[in-house]
DNA sequence: TTGAAAGCGGTACCAA
DNA sequence: TTGGTACCGCTTTCAA
């Protein structure tokens, strides 16, 4: 499983390396016809497909970015993924999806091996058990964003939903509808888990209105 | 954001790159202890991460493979991705997630990513739509296998359901408890996606029965 | 027991 | 308009 090199390339086409690097980035400038065409066949005769991380190596840009989740069964987590997912396609960047399952163990071993695998920034559900990690990365200067849930104890940007104006929202619907009174009901909150606190709080504020 | 190096670790620990690099792959054999303390000292006050990109570029593997599925909203997907993530996380490999969205357009542009990415293999849920792509691949000897679906112009691995099986089982249930006509209903067939064929095939070989 | 140096497959500067 | 060469960060002989 011998893989083509730029090098075979280059010999195939009888010129050097470096003018291939110049095809291969589009630098047309300065190049002759002949020779880009001698080029273009020469990849397309042996099939070339440069290697990414050669690439990447040199220029310090992987094109990637680590996605760490906190369950992927969540369906809520799969929509995101796949939002993610469309809007890297585009920009030609790719994702590295990695599942922690709720557990720091795993987020801090995601995050470790995403950082060492060069990726160019991370998006987090956080599980929240790694502050310290979280803070380092910060320090470093690395592209980092939260999602879904909020640390307040260091400034990371995070996108989140409204959750309080959700439950407002809820209740107003009952009220609308001609109800008296709502309750809530939760999964559990011992994890401060930042959705469920929100929409908690927002269902008692709107709640004492009705 | 300067990223500490392997030779930012040897100078601070007064050795060479390359005692260094024995270190990190746990070749411990022929090191002085002394030394070995040094390097991990210096390794945790500079608070190193190799560069797995550089290293797989010398040993021609990045212990990830890539996984294209063709929709990742199906929740039998996640389902295999998550399982596909907890056994690589037990080897440690890891996984890049691309979504297909059953076009094979956009299963191209993957494989062709991935293949540019030096991962160690693929995981497709094919669309079908690459026979020749696939063939190469396969005359490459690059690992592919696919999953749920197969195509039976080539013979790369598949796992799959036992569809028939299913549907067998199916019907058999209807029988015990008394019933005596069972129908089938079935998404779109025109595609000749296997499970769907599958399964209508096998409730026709047992509807018979009945 | 450790280090020097070549090489992995690209990019980019500078000279030709 | 093209090519030589150093370099990215690591591994791996081979010599010291």
């Amino acid at each position: 499983m011998k893989r083509v090199t730029i090098s075979d390339v280059a010999k195939h086409a009888g010129v050097s390396k470096s003018t291939v690097s110049q095809f291969l980035n589009k630098r047309y400038d300065y190049m002759a016809l002949e020779t880009k065409d001698k080029i273009e066949k020469a990849i397309e005769e042996l099939k070339y497909h440069p290697n990414m991380m050669a690439r990447s190596l040199k220029v310090k840009s992987t094109k990637t970015v680590g996605v760490i989740v906190a369950n992927i069964l969540h369906e809520f987590t799969t929509q995101i993924i796949r939002a993610i997912e469309d809007v890297c396609q585009q920009v030609d960047f790719h994702i590295i999806v990695c599942n922690a399952d709720d557990d720091p163990m795993k987020e801090e071993k995601y995050i470790t091996m995403l950082y060492g695998k060069q990726v160019d920034g991370i998006i987090i559900f956080p599980t929240g058990g790694n502050i310290e990690l979280y803070k380092r990365l910060q320090d470093y200067n690395f592209p980092i964003v939260f999602m879904d849930r909020f640390i307040p104890e260091i400034g990371i940007d995070s996108v989140l939903l409204d959750n309080e104006m959700a439950s407002a929202m809820a209740i107003e619907e009952f009220v609308n509808r001609g109800y008296q009174s709502a309750g809530i009901i939760t999964t559990s909150v011992i994890k401060n888990v930042t959705p469920r606190l929100e929409r908690i709080s927002g269902y008692k504020k709107s709640n004492c209105e009705i």
